[in-house]
Order: structure tokens, then sequence, then C-alpha cells
DNA sequence: TTTACTGCAAATATTTTGCAATATC
DNA sequence: GATATTGCAAAATATTTGCAGTAAA
């Protein structure tokens, strides 16, 4: 079985195991939803969502995505991200759980990078009685694309 | 002289570099803003601001605070984090340069914590062309008073 | 049968924008 | 004098809320 197929087994089993704990409904659309969030491998916001269960047909409203949302997070499936743009974005946890951001403050691009060391590091830090469970690292700088711009805009003056 | 007197000369120093070399404008507005912004120790957002200004009658519209916080975040005298809540919050980065967020994920406090080994860990990583200027470190979980509640519902049940 | 959930619309919150008046350079 | 900046109001954007109807347990 490929692994996004069994990703997808486990995203719907936590979530229905966290549902029976807390007495919450198993939906319909909470699972139409989960699929969809598992359809992405990178980021994506509330109205990309919206938008793509319109486009398969499975009518939803905004409030339901956005009830989704915080649910899956609540539950550890998805997480949440406010890189600077006014609206959030979320990704599958199965993804964070494992890499960082460098967001080129030129362009604004996003990229996502793996660094096991630096995961290792960090989740051996202690932090006073604070119980850490996730951290997420975001780091800011120019991606080389600006650069190449930038040296080009210098030598023109 | 006291290391906070000094932080806010370096910024304004900073500032009028920066104004005078994008052929921007030194207007009193953005240098009381400033003074405003240093008073803080810790994190604000755009309304405490705007209020805070008012409090000092000293008037200045609310696109001003936007426009000036761009500026100083633009010139690296100002980070700006959005946590989870809706609104931005700022901080100088005099403080951001050495420091990181726990976040508790049950009420939301946050708190700064120094690493200075992290520091530098996270520092001399590479990550391949990308040209790194700074990072932040958001870590998640559950505070020690927040660990107490839950543990006495626990019992409780 | 109970009540959690959904969908819709309206409300709220935050930030951005257009533009005339003003002030810096 | 040229034009960047301000202030105000309006617009745009994102999210939350209230509530009646629906459906999961």
């Amino acid at each position: 079985m490929a692994t996004e197929d069994r990703a997808i087994l486990i995203a719907r089993a936590k979530l229905t195991e966290y549902l029976t704990s807390n007495k919450l409904r198993k939906t319909p659309e909470r699972f139409a939803i989960l699929d969809v969030v598992f359809s992405h491998n990178d980021h994506f916001d509330i109205d990309t969502l919206y938008e793509e269960m319109e486009s398969r047909s499975y009518h939803v409203s905004r409030s339901t995505v956005y009830n989704a949302m915080e649910l899956f997070c609540d539950c550890g499936i998805v997480r949440k991200h406010q890189f600077g743009t006014q609206q959030a974005q979320y990704e599958k946890v199965m993804n964070s759980g494992n890499h960082h951001h460098l967001i080129c403050t030129e362009c604004g691009k996003i990229k996502e990078v793996k660094d096991a060391d630096l995961m290792r590091f960090v989740s051996s830090r202690k932090y006073g009685t604070f119980n850490m469970s996730y951290f997420s690292l975001y780091v800011y700088g120019v991606c080389s694309a600006c650069m190449k711009k930038m040296r080009k805009t210098t030598q023109n003056k």
C-alpha cells in the first residue's frame, strides 16, 4: 500500500477515535473535508479547501470548513500556520512533523526543508516545566532567485 | 546609561539611516511611534500601540501606525508574529534576537525563553542557496498551570 | 428523542486602499 | 515645488456568531 493511502487511513482512524472519545459526531462532512485535506502535500488555506469541495460537487458551508479545521488541529491531524499573509495556512501533520519553513522576505515564497539534526536538537531541549508537544521553525531570509534580482538591481544603479 | 536608553537611541539612528538611504521622509509620527514601540518589553499589537499614542495625546491615524510598523519591520527594528490570534503581534528585535516562544495550546499564553545554544545551533545551519537572516521558533505545548488543571479534571471524573 | 452539527446570513475584526490635504526635502 | 506621507472614510478580507433546520447517536 502506498504511504499516502496509509496516511489517510490513519488520519480517519485518529479522527474517529477523537470524535468518539469526546462525544462529538462523525458527520460525513468532516470525513469528506479530511479527504480533501489529504489530497494536499503542501500548504493550503480555508478558501482553497472550500473551492475544492465545490469543484468535487460536495457542498459544505465555509463555517463547516472552519469548524472541521479547528477540530483537525485539536486532534493533531493538521497544523495551522500564520506565515505573514492574512489568511491562515494549514498542512497535514504527517509533513509538518519533520520539516521547517524557509520564508523569502522579498517574494514571500515558502519552501519546506527537512533537517533531521535540527529536529532532534530542538526536541531534546527542556524549557522549565513547559510540556513541549511540537514546534514550528520559520527561517526568514532571501531566496536565491531574489538574491540574483537584487544583485542585478545594484549593478544597474 | 541604561541599556533601554541606549536601545532607543540605536533604533532611532537605524531608522534615520534607513529612511535617508531609501529617500523616505523622517516624519515626527514615525519617531513618536518608535518611542512607544520601545516602551514595550514584550509583545503588542497595532491597536494597543494606537491607543497608547492617543493616551499620550499624540494623535496619529491607524493607517500611519500600520505604515510605520511595516517600515520598522523592513529596517529590522521590529519583528512581526502571527501566533494564532487574528491580529498580528510585534516586538522589538532587541529582544527577539535571542529568545523563542513557548505557546500554551490550552490557555494561549505566550512565554519567552532564552536558549543561546539553540540560537547558535540554528544560526549555523545551511539550507542550500537560501540566505538566512533570522528565524522564529514557536514551541507549542501545555504550560505548567494548565497541566495542573488537566490533572485535576481527570481526577474528578 | 436529544442535542451536536450544518448552512446561511449577518456581525465582527483586522488590514488595506483611495484620495485630498499636508509637510518633508 | 515635487511628491512622500498623513488622516479619514470606505472597501476588502478573514473569521466568528446566531439561529433555525437537520441528522447523528
